[in-house]
DNA sequence: ACTAAGCTGTGAAAGTCGTAACAGCGATGC
DNA sequence: GCATCGCTGTTACGACTTTCACAGCTTAGT
Protein backbone atom coordinates (compact mmCIF):
# COMPACT_ATOMS: atom_id res chain seq x y z
CA UNK A 1 0.00 0.00 0.00
CA UNK A 2 2.91 2.45 0.64
CA UNK A 3 2.55 4.26 -2.81
CA UNK A 4 6.30 5.71 -2.05
CA UNK A 5 7.52 8.05 -5.06
CA UNK A 6 10.16 6.89 -7.40
CA UNK A 7 12.78 9.94 -5.77
CA UNK A 8 12.09 9.32 -2.31
CA UNK A 9 13.05 5.64 -3.18
CA UNK A 10 16.37 6.64 -4.61
CA UNK A 11 17.02 9.23 -1.58
CA UNK A 12 16.10 6.47 1.35
CA UNK A 13 18.91 3.99 -0.50
CA UNK A 14 21.35 7.23 -0.09
CA UNK A 15 20.78 7.64 2.82
CA UNK A 16 21.50 4.22 3.78
CA UNK A 17 24.69 4.21 2.66
CA UNK A 18 25.59 7.49 4.31
CA UNK A 19 23.97 5.59 7.56
CA UNK A 20 26.64 3.06 7.15
CA UNK A 21 29.13 5.29 6.68
CA UNK A 22 28.15 7.31 9.86
CA UNK A 23 28.15 3.84 11.72
CA UNK A 24 31.48 3.10 10.93
CA UNK A 25 32.82 6.69 12.36
CA UNK A 26 31.08 5.33 15.70
CA UNK A 27 28.10 8.11 15.45
CA UNK A 28 24.79 5.96 17.07
CA UNK A 29 22.43 9.04 16.27
CA UNK A 30 22.15 11.76 13.62
CA UNK A 31 20.10 14.75 13.29
CA UNK A 32 17.54 15.21 9.70
CA UNK A 33 20.05 18.59 8.85
CA UNK A 34 23.15 16.42 9.21
CA UNK A 35 21.64 13.73 7.31
CA UNK A 36 20.36 16.38 4.65
CA UNK A 37 23.94 17.83 4.72
CA UNK A 38 25.62 15.06 3.49
CA UNK A 39 22.86 13.94 1.51
CA UNK A 40 23.10 16.99 -0.34
CA UNK A 41 18.94 18.00 0.20
CA UNK A 42 16.93 19.96 2.77
CA UNK A 43 16.36 18.94 6.49
CA UNK A 44 12.65 18.70 5.32
CA UNK A 45 12.72 16.31 2.55
CA UNK A 46 14.74 13.98 4.86
CA UNK A 47 11.69 14.14 7.40
CA UNK A 48 9.53 13.69 4.86
CA UNK A 49 10.81 10.77 2.97
CA UNK A 50 11.68 9.18 6.18
CA UNK A 51 7.65 9.39 7.26
CA UNK A 52 7.57 7.28 4.17
CA UNK A 53 8.66 4.19 5.64
CA UNK A 54 7.45 4.86 9.36
CA UNK A 55 9.96 5.55 11.37
CA UNK A 56 10.32 8.29 13.87
CA UNK A 57 13.13 10.27 15.68
CA UNK A 58 13.22 11.39 18.68
CA UNK A 59 13.10 15.51 19.08
CA UNK A 60 16.29 15.17 21.61
CA UNK A 61 18.45 12.86 20.23
CA UNK A 62 17.60 12.86 16.29
CA UNK A 63 17.30 9.46 14.59
CA UNK A 64 19.43 6.26 15.85
CA UNK A 65 21.30 5.82 13.11
CA UNK A 66 21.79 1.99 13.78
CA UNK A 67 17.81 1.39 13.61
CA UNK A 68 17.21 3.77 11.23
CA UNK A 69 19.71 1.91 9.03
CA UNK A 70 17.75 -1.38 9.30
CA UNK A 71 14.44 0.18 8.94
CA UNK A 72 15.72 1.27 5.57
CA UNK A 73 16.56 -2.19 5.02
CA UNK A 74 13.36 -3.81 5.64
CA UNK A 75 11.65 -1.24 3.47
CA UNK A 76 13.86 -1.61 0.25
CA UNK A 77 15.62 -5.21 0.45
CA UNK A 78 13.84 -8.56 -0.01
CA UNK A 79 14.76 -10.92 2.57
CA UNK A 80 15.88 -13.60 0.88
CA UNK A 81 18.32 -11.54 -1.25
CA UNK A 82 17.57 -10.80 -5.04
CA UNK A 83 19.50 -12.45 -7.48
CA UNK A 84 20.66 -10.04 -10.67
CA UNK A 85 21.82 -11.37 -14.06
CA UNK A 86 24.28 -8.99 -16.23
CA UNK A 87 23.56 -9.41 -20.16
CA UNK A 88 26.64 -7.92 -21.83
CA UNK A 89 30.61 -8.32 -21.22
CA UNK A 90 32.06 -5.59 -22.60
CA UNK A 91 34.26 -2.97 -21.20
CA UNK A 92 31.33 -1.60 -19.39
CA UNK A 93 29.78 -4.91 -17.97
CA UNK A 94 32.81 -5.77 -16.58
CA UNK A 95 33.34 -2.70 -14.72
CA UNK A 96 29.63 -2.82 -13.33
CA UNK A 97 31.12 -6.47 -12.03
CA UNK A 98 34.10 -5.53 -10.35
CA UNK A 99 31.79 -2.57 -8.97
CA UNK A 100 29.47 -5.22 -7.54
CA UNK A 101 31.46 -7.98 -6.43
CA UNK A 102 30.50 -8.96 -3.28
CA UNK A 103 29.36 -5.43 -2.45
CA UNK A 104 25.65 -5.81 -1.59
CA UNK A 105 25.11 -9.30 0.36
CA UNK A 106 21.53 -8.62 -0.77
CA UNK A 107 22.23 -7.94 -4.69
CA UNK A 108 23.90 -10.47 -6.08
CA UNK A 109 24.93 -10.33 -9.42
CA UNK A 110 24.84 -14.40 -9.86
CA UNK A 111 25.29 -15.00 -13.66
CA UNK A 112 26.63 -13.24 -16.93
CA UNK A 113 25.76 -13.30 -20.77
CA UNK A 114 27.55 -13.00 -23.62
CA UNK A 115 27.21 -13.64 -27.70
CA UNK A 116 31.19 -14.09 -27.46
CA UNK A 117 31.88 -17.67 -27.26
CA UNK A 118 35.50 -16.33 -26.30
CA UNK A 119 33.96 -15.17 -22.64
CA UNK A 120 31.57 -18.07 -22.39
CA UNK A 121 32.74 -20.22 -19.43
CA UNK A 122 34.92 -18.30 -18.23
CA UNK A 123 34.54 -16.70 -14.23
CA UNK A 124 35.03 -12.98 -14.57
CA UNK A 125 35.17 -10.71 -11.03
CA UNK A 126 33.46 -14.12 -9.79
CA UNK A 127 31.27 -14.26 -11.93
CA UNK A 128 30.34 -17.02 -14.12
CA UNK A 129 30.05 -15.97 -18.15
CA UNK A 130 26.99 -17.72 -19.89
CA UNK A 131 26.06 -18.31 -23.70
CA UNK A 132 23.38 -15.45 -24.08
CA UNK A 133 21.18 -18.30 -25.96
CA UNK A 134 20.95 -20.43 -22.45
CA UNK A 135 19.70 -17.04 -20.64
CA UNK A 136 16.24 -18.72 -20.07
CA UNK A 137 17.36 -22.00 -18.50
CA UNK A 138 19.74 -20.33 -16.24
CA UNK A 139 17.80 -17.62 -15.02
CA UNK A 140 15.07 -19.85 -14.21
CA UNK A 141 17.75 -22.17 -12.46
CA UNK A 142 19.26 -19.59 -10.37
CA UNK A 143 16.00 -18.09 -9.77
CA UNK A 144 17.01 -14.04 -11.11
CA UNK A 145 14.30 -11.78 -11.54
CA UNK A 146 16.39 -8.66 -12.30
CA UNK A 147 18.53 -8.01 -15.24
CA UNK A 148 21.40 -5.13 -16.24
CA UNK A 149 21.86 -4.43 -20.04
CA UNK A 150 25.16 -3.61 -20.95
CA UNK A 151 24.78 -4.64 -24.91
CA UNK A 152 25.23 -2.18 -27.48
CA UNK A 153 21.69 -0.32 -28.61
CA UNK A 154 21.08 -2.58 -31.48
CA UNK A 155 20.61 -6.08 -29.36
CA UNK A 156 19.34 -3.75 -25.85
CA UNK A 157 16.04 -4.78 -27.18
CA UNK A 158 16.15 -8.34 -28.27
CA UNK A 159 17.83 -9.10 -24.91
CA UNK A 160 14.94 -7.16 -22.78
CA UNK A 161 12.23 -9.14 -24.13
CA UNK A 162 14.66 -12.82 -23.71
CA UNK A 163 14.51 -11.27 -20.09
CA UNK A 164 11.09 -10.53 -19.81
CA UNK A 165 10.25 -13.99 -20.98
CA UNK A 166 12.44 -15.54 -18.48
CA UNK A 167 10.71 -13.93 -15.66
CA UNK A 168 12.60 -11.18 -14.74
CA UNK A 169 10.40 -7.91 -13.21
CA UNK A 170 13.43 -5.26 -13.36
CA UNK A 171 15.72 -4.15 -15.41
CA UNK A 172 18.71 -1.72 -15.25
CA UNK A 173 19.48 -0.38 -19.09
CA UNK A 174 22.70 1.39 -19.94
CA UNK A 175 21.84 0.65 -23.71
CA UNK A 176 20.76 4.34 -25.06
CA UNK A 177 17.01 2.59 -26.72
CA UNK A 178 14.14 3.31 -24.75
CA UNK A 179 12.93 -0.07 -24.06
CA UNK A 180 9.22 -1.68 -25.08
CA UNK A 181 8.69 -4.23 -22.43
CA UNK A 182 5.16 -5.26 -20.38
CA UNK A 183 4.20 -3.15 -17.11
CA UNK A 184 5.32 -6.26 -15.28
CA UNK A 185 9.24 -4.99 -15.84
CA UNK A 186 10.55 -1.46 -14.76
CA UNK A 187 12.88 -0.31 -15.99
CA UNK A 188 15.78 2.49 -14.71
CA UNK A 189 17.94 3.95 -17.61
CA UNK A 190 20.79 5.66 -17.64
CA UNK A 191 22.23 6.96 -20.15
CA UNK A 192 25.98 8.00 -19.68
CA UNK A 193 26.09 10.31 -23.28
CA UNK A 194 23.09 11.81 -22.45
CA UNK A 195 23.86 13.11 -18.94
CA UNK A 196 27.77 13.90 -20.43
CA UNK A 197 25.70 16.67 -23.03
CA UNK A 198 23.97 17.29 -20.04
CA UNK A 199 26.46 18.52 -18.58
CA UNK A 200 28.34 20.39 -21.23
CA UNK A 201 25.24 22.34 -21.89
CA UNK A 202 25.04 23.56 -18.35
CA UNK A 203 28.62 23.98 -17.92
CA UNK A 204 28.52 26.08 -21.05
CA UNK A 205 25.20 27.96 -19.46
CA UNK A 206 27.39 28.65 -16.02
CA UNK A 207 30.21 29.55 -17.73
CA UNK A 208 28.44 32.46 -19.60
CA UNK A 209 26.81 33.78 -16.39
CA UNK A 210 30.09 33.86 -14.52
CA UNK A 211 31.07 35.61 -17.62
CA UNK A 212 28.78 38.30 -17.79
CA UNK A 213 28.38 39.19 -13.81
CA UNK A 214 30.86 41.82 -13.32
CA UNK B 1 17.78 33.74 -21.85
CA UNK B 2 16.34 30.35 -22.42
CA UNK B 3 15.67 28.73 -19.12
CA UNK B 4 15.30 25.00 -20.30
CA UNK B 5 14.90 22.73 -18.06
CA UNK B 6 17.09 19.93 -16.68
CA UNK B 7 14.96 17.42 -18.09
CA UNK B 8 14.22 19.21 -21.50
CA UNK B 9 17.87 19.08 -22.35
CA UNK B 10 18.07 15.47 -21.95
CA UNK B 11 15.81 14.29 -24.05
CA UNK B 12 16.69 16.89 -26.97
CA UNK B 13 19.87 14.80 -26.85
CA UNK B 14 18.10 11.93 -26.87
CA UNK B 15 16.15 12.82 -29.48
CA UNK B 16 18.90 14.22 -31.38
CA UNK B 17 20.55 10.44 -31.49
CA UNK B 18 17.10 9.32 -32.74
CA UNK B 19 17.18 11.78 -35.40
CA UNK B 20 20.76 10.50 -36.51
CA UNK B 21 19.43 7.05 -36.88
CA UNK B 22 16.65 8.29 -39.06
CA UNK B 23 18.72 10.03 -41.27
CA UNK B 24 20.56 6.83 -41.28
CA UNK B 25 17.47 5.42 -42.43
CA UNK B 26 17.36 7.89 -45.25
CA UNK B 27 14.75 9.08 -43.74
CA UNK B 28 13.57 13.11 -44.38
CA UNK B 29 10.97 13.92 -42.24
CA UNK B 30 9.15 12.81 -39.40
CA UNK B 31 6.08 13.61 -37.22
CA UNK B 32 6.54 14.22 -33.45
CA UNK B 33 3.85 11.13 -32.85
CA UNK B 34 6.44 8.74 -34.53
CA UNK B 35 9.53 10.63 -32.64
CA UNK B 36 8.09 10.74 -29.38
CA UNK B 37 7.19 6.98 -29.60
CA UNK B 38 11.00 5.90 -30.50
CA UNK B 39 11.72 8.34 -27.49
CA UNK B 40 8.87 6.49 -25.16
CA UNK B 41 7.63 9.83 -24.19
CA UNK B 42 3.87 11.30 -25.59
CA UNK B 43 3.79 13.32 -28.51
CA UNK B 44 3.01 16.72 -26.46
CA UNK B 45 5.83 16.77 -24.57
CA UNK B 46 8.14 16.13 -28.26
CA UNK B 47 6.47 19.32 -29.49
CA UNK B 48 6.65 21.30 -25.78
CA UNK B 49 10.46 20.45 -25.94
CA UNK B 50 11.18 21.50 -29.70
CA UNK B 51 9.49 25.04 -28.33
CA UNK B 52 12.03 25.65 -26.11
CA UNK B 53 14.79 25.48 -29.54
CA UNK B 54 12.26 27.73 -31.27
CA UNK B 55 12.25 25.22 -34.18
CA UNK B 56 8.65 24.58 -36.34
CA UNK B 57 7.57 21.99 -38.32
CA UNK B 58 4.87 22.04 -40.75
CA UNK B 59 1.27 20.83 -40.36
CA UNK B 60 1.45 18.54 -43.15
CA UNK B 61 5.30 17.15 -43.59
CA UNK B 62 6.19 17.28 -39.36
CA UNK B 63 9.68 18.05 -39.02
CA UNK B 64 12.49 17.55 -41.80
CA UNK B 65 15.19 15.58 -39.95
CA UNK B 66 18.12 17.37 -40.78
CA UNK B 67 17.23 20.73 -40.30
CA UNK B 68 15.93 19.47 -36.84
CA UNK B 69 19.01 17.59 -36.01
CA UNK B 70 21.26 21.12 -36.70
CA UNK B 71 18.84 23.22 -34.59
CA UNK B 72 19.16 21.02 -31.37
CA UNK B 73 22.85 20.88 -32.08
CA UNK B 74 22.95 24.49 -32.41
CA UNK B 75 21.03 25.30 -29.34
CA UNK B 76 23.05 22.04 -27.31
CA UNK B 77 26.65 22.36 -28.69
CA UNK B 78 29.38 24.64 -28.40
CA UNK B 79 30.44 25.51 -32.12
CA UNK B 80 34.16 24.79 -31.33
CA UNK B 81 33.44 22.06 -28.97
CA UNK B 82 34.25 21.39 -25.63
CA UNK B 83 37.53 19.49 -23.67
CA UNK B 84 36.41 16.47 -21.44
CA UNK B 85 39.27 15.50 -18.43
CA UNK B 86 38.71 11.83 -17.06
CA UNK B 87 39.70 11.70 -13.61
CA UNK B 88 40.10 7.78 -12.34
CA UNK B 89 41.08 4.87 -14.80
CA UNK B 90 40.05 2.19 -13.02
CA UNK B 91 37.50 -0.30 -14.54
CA UNK B 92 34.72 2.39 -15.23
CA UNK B 93 37.16 4.82 -16.37
CA UNK B 94 38.32 2.23 -18.99
CA UNK B 95 34.72 1.76 -20.33
CA UNK B 96 34.19 5.37 -20.38
CA UNK B 97 37.11 5.92 -22.31
CA UNK B 98 35.80 3.32 -25.08
CA UNK B 99 32.62 3.93 -24.81
CA UNK B 100 33.13 8.09 -25.92
CA UNK B 101 36.30 6.70 -27.93
CA UNK B 102 35.62 9.35 -31.14
CA UNK B 103 32.04 9.15 -30.85
CA UNK B 104 30.80 13.01 -30.31
CA UNK B 105 33.59 15.05 -32.26
CA UNK B 106 32.08 17.93 -30.37
CA UNK B 107 32.63 16.23 -27.03
CA UNK B 108 36.46 15.06 -26.56
CA UNK B 109 38.17 13.58 -23.55
CA UNK B 110 41.52 14.97 -23.69
CA UNK B 111 43.07 13.81 -21.17
CA UNK B 112 43.05 11.02 -18.17
CA UNK B 113 44.35 11.23 -15.11
CA UNK B 114 45.17 8.63 -11.88
CA UNK B 115 47.40 8.15 -9.06
CA UNK B 116 48.62 4.89 -10.20
CA UNK B 117 52.36 5.40 -11.44
CA UNK B 118 51.60 2.20 -13.46
CA UNK B 119 48.96 3.60 -15.87
CA UNK B 120 50.79 7.03 -16.07
CA UNK B 121 51.80 7.92 -19.45
CA UNK B 122 50.41 4.86 -21.14
CA UNK B 123 47.59 5.76 -23.94
CA UNK B 124 44.42 3.97 -23.31
CA UNK B 125 41.68 3.76 -25.81
CA UNK B 126 43.18 6.60 -27.79
CA UNK B 127 43.94 9.03 -24.50
CA UNK B 128 46.65 9.83 -22.89
CA UNK B 129 47.12 9.33 -18.91
CA UNK B 130 48.48 11.91 -17.19
CA UNK B 131 49.90 11.99 -13.29
CA UNK B 132 47.01 13.37 -11.09
CA UNK B 133 49.10 15.84 -9.73
CA UNK B 134 49.58 17.37 -12.91
CA UNK B 135 45.89 17.77 -13.65
CA UNK B 136 45.90 21.90 -12.65
CA UNK B 137 48.53 22.43 -15.79
CA UNK B 138 47.05 19.96 -18.19
CA UNK B 139 43.95 21.50 -17.75
CA UNK B 140 44.85 25.06 -18.64
CA UNK B 141 47.40 24.02 -21.62
CA UNK B 142 44.41 21.44 -23.49
CA UNK B 143 41.63 24.50 -21.98
CA UNK B 144 39.47 21.48 -20.29
CA UNK B 145 36.35 22.85 -18.87
CA UNK B 146 34.66 19.48 -18.02
CA UNK B 147 35.39 16.46 -16.09
CA UNK B 148 34.38 13.35 -15.51
CA UNK B 149 34.61 11.39 -12.05
CA UNK B 150 35.66 7.83 -12.05
CA UNK B 151 37.32 7.25 -8.72
CA UNK B 152 36.36 6.14 -5.64
CA UNK B 153 33.95 7.77 -3.53
CA UNK B 154 36.86 9.05 -0.98
CA UNK B 155 38.92 10.52 -3.09
CA UNK B 156 35.93 12.33 -4.97
CA UNK B 157 35.70 15.50 -3.26
CA UNK B 158 39.22 16.70 -3.12
CA UNK B 159 39.15 15.45 -7.04
CA UNK B 160 36.35 17.58 -7.64
CA UNK B 161 38.03 20.70 -5.66
CA UNK B 162 41.15 20.33 -8.10
CA UNK B 163 39.29 20.33 -11.63
CA UNK B 164 36.95 23.31 -9.48
CA UNK B 165 40.48 25.33 -9.19
CA UNK B 166 41.23 24.45 -12.38
CA UNK B 167 38.71 26.45 -14.16
CA UNK B 168 36.21 23.60 -14.94
CA UNK B 169 32.63 24.03 -15.13
CA UNK B 170 30.76 21.21 -15.44
CA UNK B 171 31.31 17.81 -13.60
CA UNK B 172 29.74 13.96 -14.36
CA UNK B 173 29.82 12.23 -11.02
CA UNK B 174 30.39 8.97 -10.90
CA UNK B 175 31.29 8.20 -7.02
CA UNK B 176 28.52 7.54 -4.82
CA UNK B 177 28.94 10.98 -2.83
CA UNK B 178 27.19 14.25 -3.03
CA UNK B 179 30.04 16.59 -4.00
CA UNK B 180 30.22 19.85 -2.51
CA UNK B 181 31.47 22.57 -5.08
CA UNK B 182 30.97 26.45 -6.18
CA UNK B 183 27.65 27.66 -8.08
CA UNK B 184 30.09 27.85 -11.01
CA UNK B 185 29.99 24.39 -11.46
CA UNK B 186 27.68 22.31 -11.98
CA UNK B 187 27.45 18.71 -11.20
CA UNK B 188 25.25 15.51 -12.67
CA UNK B 189 25.28 12.51 -10.66
CA UNK B 190 25.34 8.65 -12.13
CA UNK B 191 24.75 6.59 -9.00
CA UNK B 192 24.72 3.08 -10.29
CA UNK B 193 24.04 0.98 -6.68
CA UNK B 194 21.39 3.59 -6.02
CA UNK B 195 20.17 2.77 -9.21
CA UNK B 196 20.33 -0.48 -9.28
CA UNK B 197 18.60 -0.67 -5.56
CA UNK B 198 15.31 1.22 -7.32
CA UNK B 199 15.08 -1.70 -9.88
CA UNK B 200 15.09 -3.91 -6.80
CA UNK B 201 12.89 -2.29 -5.28
CA UNK B 202 10.23 -1.42 -8.15
CA UNK B 203 11.05 -5.30 -9.65
CA UNK B 204 9.68 -6.56 -6.30
CA UNK B 205 7.11 -4.21 -6.04
CA UNK B 206 5.49 -5.59 -9.64
CA UNK B 207 6.13 -8.52 -9.04
CA UNK B 208 3.86 -8.57 -5.73
CA UNK B 209 1.03 -6.85 -7.94
CA UNK B 210 1.04 -9.48 -10.53
CA UNK B 211 0.93 -12.22 -7.71
CA UNK B 212 -1.94 -10.15 -5.93
CA UNK B 213 -3.89 -9.63 -9.33
CA UNK B 214 -5.60 -12.86 -9.98
C1' DA C 1 8.68 24.08 38.87
C1' DC C 2 9.36 26.84 34.98
C1' DT C 3 11.55 28.80 30.97
C1' DA C 4 14.27 28.38 26.88
C1' DA C 5 16.13 25.98 23.11
C1' DG C 6 16.17 22.71 19.48
C1' DC C 7 14.41 19.05 17.01
C1' DT C 8 10.62 16.15 14.86
C1' DG C 9 6.20 15.36 12.33
C1' DT C 10 3.02 17.26 9.26
C1' DG C 11 -0.58 20.35 7.02
C1' DA C 12 -0.49 23.83 3.61
C1' DA C 13 1.73 26.74 0.06
C1' DA C 14 4.79 27.05 -3.79
C1' DG C 15 6.91 25.22 -7.55
C1' DT C 16 7.78 21.98 -11.29
C1' DC C 17 6.55 18.94 -14.78
C1' DG C 18 3.66 16.41 -18.00
C1' DT C 19 -0.82 15.94 -20.34
C1' DA C 20 -5.04 17.21 -22.47
C1' DA C 21 -7.27 20.04 -25.49
C1' DC C 22 -7.95 23.18 -29.02
C1' DA C 23 -7.17 26.90 -32.51
C1' DG C 24 -4.73 27.44 -36.84
C1' DC C 25 -2.68 25.94 -40.96
C1' DG C 26 -1.46 23.41 -45.16
C1' DA C 27 -2.51 19.73 -48.17
C1' DT C 28 -5.73 16.70 -50.41
C1' DG C 29 -9.94 15.16 -52.67
C1' DC C 30 -14.27 16.21 -54.69
C1' DG D 1 -13.50 26.56 -54.72
C1' DC D 2 -14.73 24.33 -50.66
C1' DA D 3 -14.90 20.90 -47.09
C1' DT D 4 -12.18 17.60 -44.69
C1' DC D 5 -8.34 15.69 -42.42
C1' DG D 6 -4.20 15.46 -39.79
C1' DC D 7 -0.56 17.65 -37.66
C1' DT D 8 1.68 21.65 -35.20
C1' DG D 9 2.07 25.46 -31.61
C1' DT D 10 0.29 26.89 -27.37
C1' DT D 11 -2.44 27.57 -23.47
C1' DA D 12 -4.72 25.76 -19.45
C1' DC D 13 -5.11 22.24 -16.26
C1' DG D 14 -3.83 18.48 -13.17
C1' DA D 15 -0.50 15.55 -10.82
C1' DC D 16 3.28 15.26 -8.37
C1' DT D 17 7.53 17.24 -5.50
C1' DT D 18 9.62 20.21 -2.65
C1' DT D 19 9.73 23.77 0.63
C1' DC D 20 7.76 26.52 4.31
C1' DA D 21 6.12 27.05 8.74
C1' DC D 22 4.47 25.81 13.02
C1' DA D 23 2.53 22.83 16.79
C1' DG D 24 4.19 19.41 19.97
C1' DC D 25 7.57 17.17 22.54
C1' DT D 26 11.85 16.41 25.24
C1' DT D 27 15.79 17.82 27.52
C1' DA D 28 18.79 21.25 30.05
C1' DG D 29 19.40 24.95 32.92
C1' DT D 30 17.90 28.08 36.62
Amino acid sequence: MPLTSHKTIGRLSLYRRLLMELTAERATNVYSHELASLAGVTAAQVRRDLMAIGYSGSPSRGYEVRELTGAIGRFLDDPTGQNVALVGVGNLGRAILAYFSGRRPNLRIVAAFDRDPYKVNRVIHGCRCYRLADLPEVARELDIHMGIIAVPASEAQDVAEMLSRAGVNGLLNFAPTSLRVGPQVYVEDIDITTSLEKVAYFARETAMKKEAKP
